[in-house]
DNA sequence: GTGGTTAGAGTCAGATATACTCTAAGTCGA
DNA sequence: TCGACTTAGAGTATATCTGACTCTAACCAC
């Protein structure tokens, strides 16, 4: 799980996995993988999943890697959360943890990937958790609701064409509170962030609505530094 | 400046610190301290003060003791950056920064602390840096300023009482732009975050402007997550 | 066709931000 | 002593934004 040093200090990669599950009465729940522990410390625990980082890579890539062979999917979003160092956060040595949080679709999070020691919860019925790791999750959630306010980034969530109520669905599954539909539309549709693309979707059983995709021409705000050069340089970026 | 790993992985945690600092004209200009390095490799290049991680040592504390050791003071806002870990960001050995940013007094930073090599420099006008430390002031710096407008920090670079005028001259000398005096004393008052402390400053050649000071009662919003729950927990600092 | 559903456009009132004016209260120079 | 100058601080008008709400459109089920 983590890469040795010399003066008993480890570094650790980990990565706050978000994901849209259907619910039971078809509403979405947000979701999140744990892994169990398998090793002491927690042995039994669940935790959240991390890994080595690698030689060669880089810490993104690293997060990358823990979400591809704990979930089996590729990121749509992902984003550096924090540098976890306190010295007593882990029993017997000093694990320093920088952890990322992602996004990815909820749909393919269905096809359940076949490990017994990774199991999806929702995001507010968590069992405890190893080390700080519930004080993690929490930051993490703190993060994604927060940042979902003034950002865009609900396409982590979503297909490349969706509805507006599609849309809206995801801002109230992770805010947790009720949108009003026409007040949203025009919150979105004066962002500039969605496009409308012409078509529509057949087949509901009430008056279709048309399909959007993002605007990529758009970039996301608050970027990482690695980032910052060209998204700040977009149109329509300023802040 | 770092502590070596095993497998020729470093890590290291860096600074950086800004302190308005009275220009030619008597206006204020952002500053922070560069050092110059001793050793190869980047040797005589400036970069940002950093050190090693204790043992025993909370990764903010490490953080406040580069600042104290680069500049004699002590920090009157600090909170993590970033991590940065390309592989490439250091020739020769893969060095991992966790990087904080700081506020420090400006009439204290005016005392210079004797060392031949720290040196403060404005803000906007850097010598090219060592490593990707460009890169990273850069990001330090929009976090400033994007944090300025939506958080209320302006207070780690004022003494305990100010003038809404001297308060004002902060926001203008960071964000670099202009501010009606009338609509920032409103803004200011209906926040919250500041109190009126009935005080007077004389001596000026106009109308004596009132004292005021920092509501200490209300936290700051966007806060690190080890005083998350504390600070959320603060009345009116809803999210 | 009728009723039920959501899509999507539009309205209205309250809150907020920007630009601006006006008076208060000190200093300074003639 | 008086008037000019400066900033403090209150107040106003206008555009913009937000939340709650209404109304019609366009599908499906029966």
């Amino acid at each position: 799980m983590t890469t040795q040093f010399a003066l008993s200090l480890s570094l650790a990669v980990s990565t706050v996995i978000f994901s849209l599950r259907r619910g039971a009465d078809d509403s979405m729940v947000l979701s999140l993988p744990l892994v169990r522990r398998i090793r002491s410390p927690h042995e039994g625990a669940w935790a959240l999943p991390g890994g080595p980082l690698g030689a060669e890579e880089d810490l993104a890539q690293a997060a990358g890697r823990n979400l591809r062979d704990t979930t089996g999917l590729e990121p749509r979003y992902l984003e550096q959360l924090y540098a976890f160092g306190q010295p007593d956060r882990s029993p017997d040595s000093r694990v320093v943890s920088i952890v990322y949080w992602a996004l990815v679709g909820g749909d393919e999070s269905a096809t359940n990937f076949d490990d017994e020691n990774v199991q999806w919860f929702d995001a507010d019925d968590l069992p405890p958790l190893a080390f700080d790791h519930g004080l993690i999750v929490e930051y993490a959630l703190w993060r994604l609701r927060n940042k979902l306010e003034y950002s865009r980034l609900a396409h982590g969530f979503l297909e490349p064409k969706f509805t507006l109520a599609q849309l809206r669905k995801v801002y109230e599954a992770v805010l947790q509170r009720r949108l009003d539909p026409g007040n949203f539309r025009r919150m979105v549709e004066t962002s500039g962030q969605v496009v409308p693309t012409g078509e529509h979707l057949a087949g509901t059983k009430h008056r279709p609505p048309q399909l959007y995709r993002f605007n990529t021409a758009q970039g996301l705000i608050d970027p990482d530094p690695l980032t910052v050069r060209t998204t700040l340089t977009q149109p329509g970026v300023a802040s």
